[in-house]
DNA sequence: AACATAGTTGACAGCGCTGTCAAATCGTAT
DNA sequence: ATACGATTTGACAGCGCTGTCAACTATGTT
């Protein structure tokens, strides 16, 4: 049982292959009654175009890659739901791949992509080995990376300063008087070690000591996490002034787990979190948090891609900073 | 500047194309020096296949589509985790589509899909239009349907009873005394509207009214929403005994608007959610709710879609139920 | 030395569609 | 009735790869 093909439905319609290709893609130029047939013969026999075929004769896939390190994680998911109403409406496939935080993946992700021959590629991260750099710069089609800034951008760059939002949390923290200030976090990929860069410099800058968190073995940032890693610190003794966690996740599972041994929050211990996740402003006591544009970052990152896609004008290497906001609420209240 | 094909691997290293060709994709098939050759006129041209000429050539694609109704909800994250997790590392491509909670937006998804001559498709949901079944039925592909049991599976179906699930959680409820239940949701998807069914039938069992809190406008699960809800029930002075949330976020927004106003859970009013999200373990107090198998569905789906596509033998129609769990905890304790 | 066998390599055609340009058709003005 | 341009339709080739099978080479056997 064959697959039914572009020749069936034109032999059906009594009308060139070519003509029904027309009658699918611009039916304007097709008159009425041939496009009616071909309709018909179409519906009659419940013909598919292949999108394989089309692409390879076409050269043009209408497809964009994306590539995120998790889709564990809900900030990637606001951020491909972004990405993909904007750019499913203006009419591409959106290809996601995720590269499990590893640079080797995202290099393989990198080829798989290019092979698809995707027109674009929107890639979250700047640190990218060697050769994904040269397969990108070389690919000759727009690539935006997101969520840091880069100091030498591929092409566009959409994103903030992880660094100076780290930095900022713990400003906010140095600000209210304490002292002993702990970093908390379940893995250090690039934009939780900038975030920390950010926190190790504040410290410095104030004269203070570190006090790092973090879990013995990567794990991926959860609530039950924070509540562990505040658990384990809890028993050890040590339990900081505040805390800086870098992700909203883990400051809630930190602080749920704080009223769990009787520790009030703010009285006893201030939280901020990372991200403003949507349960930050609504949790009791509200948590203070850095707002990142996860939302806007994917959406202008689908817009820019279109722009370039539609104008012939090669644009190079620019860089936007989203920015992000501190978002003081009651859990670090004095 | 043309693009590197498969011939100029081939004039570069000596070869016929053919020969680059199985490199490629079965190197042991290729006498070690040849295969030097090969390689290293490769990586000098930077030569990335064009995978839409092997899938033509080929008819076999590696690709499987996937449809979820949205990708802005975690519990279609975790899914779609576990699928990637499974599917890729069989050397699948998985294809993401989402048909935004519409019929008609999930008809165009499947015909891309058939457009794309996946080699499977995993569908969220057992509601579909006419055409849809039969493109789907007629389409000679595995096709798995999650997250509910449907009366007529199309080929797999793994799922769970959400009616049933939503009966679980409202006699829960009955059994701890109350009398004044609401069913609270943001809106009505068919998951949800079956557990709405579930909540009535248990209520139509016990002889009691039913109490809805519906957002006038469908508006998509969350925290902020539950505390929306929970605060419009509130100043029109008719708080419940207790109330069943369609959604852990719903719940969670409806406990810290609770705490807001002063109102104590589980004292004065009883909570339970669903889908036993992360955080409701350990959320103060502690939340009940119905634990599903997200999870677990991807993983399944993805393995018997792969069992599927290595056996020639056709296996149709098979129904698993993953089931459920009611998981009581502190916010509907007596 | 002649032959059979296994292991390598290549020639060829074709997967299903679309870009290009030529041919046919139509309506309109002369 | 004729000529003209505009519109509609079709023929052809080719996109880049792989399945198939034939041809060749190296190896071992009698």
């Amino acid at each position: 049982m064959r697959r039914i093909t572009l020749d069936d439905v034109a032999n059906l319609a009594g009308v060139s292959p070519i003509t029904v290709s027309r009658v699918l893609r611009k039916p304007d130029a097709v008159s009425p009654g041939l496009r009616l047939r071909v309709d018909a013969a179409v519906k009659e026999l419940g013909y598919v175009p292949n999108i394989a075929a089309s692409r390879l004769a076409s050269s043009r896939t209408h497809a964009i890659g994306v590539i995120v390190p998790t889709l564990y994680n809900v900030i990637f998911a606001e951020y491909l739901f972004a990405l993909h109403e904007v750019l499913v409406a203006a009419g591409f496939q959106v290809i996601v791949v995720n590269s499990r935080y590893s640079e080797i993946e995202e290099e393989n992700a990198i080829k798989a992509l290019l092979g698809q021959r995707v027109e674009a590629i929107i890639i979250a991260g700047t640190h990218h080995t060697p050769l994904s750099r040269q397969l990108l710069a070389q690919a000759r089609l727009p690539v935006v990376e997101t969520f840091e800034l880069s100091p030498n951008p591929i092409d566009l760059n959409i994103g903030m300063s992880q660094e100076h939002a780290g930095q900022t949390a713990t400003q906010h923290l140095i600000e209210r008087g304490f002292r002993r200030i702990a970093f908390l976090t379940g893995n250090l990929d690039h934009r939780a070690q900038s975030r920390f860069d950010g926190y190790r410099l504040a410290m410095q800058e104030a004269d203070l000591p570190n006090l790092e968190i973090i879990a013995e073995r990567p794990r991926h940032s959860s609530v039950a996490l924070g509540s562990d890693l505040f658990a384990m610190t809890h028993e050890r003794g040590d339990v900081p002034e505040a805390i800086f966690c870098t992700d909203d996740n883990l400051a809630l599972g930190a602080m749920q787990e704080c009223r769990k041994r009787g520790i009030r929050v703010p009285d006893d211990i201030s939280i901020i979190g990372f991200h403003d996740l949507e349960f930050a402003a609504c949790a009791a006591p509200s948590l203070s948090s850095i707002a990142t544009r996860r939302f806007e970052t994917g959406k202008l990152a689908a817009e820019r891609v279109l722009a370039a896609l539609n104008s012939s004008v090669v644009s190079r290497a620019e860089q936007i900073d989203l920015g992000f906001a501190l978002i003081p609420r009651e859990s670090t209240a004095i």
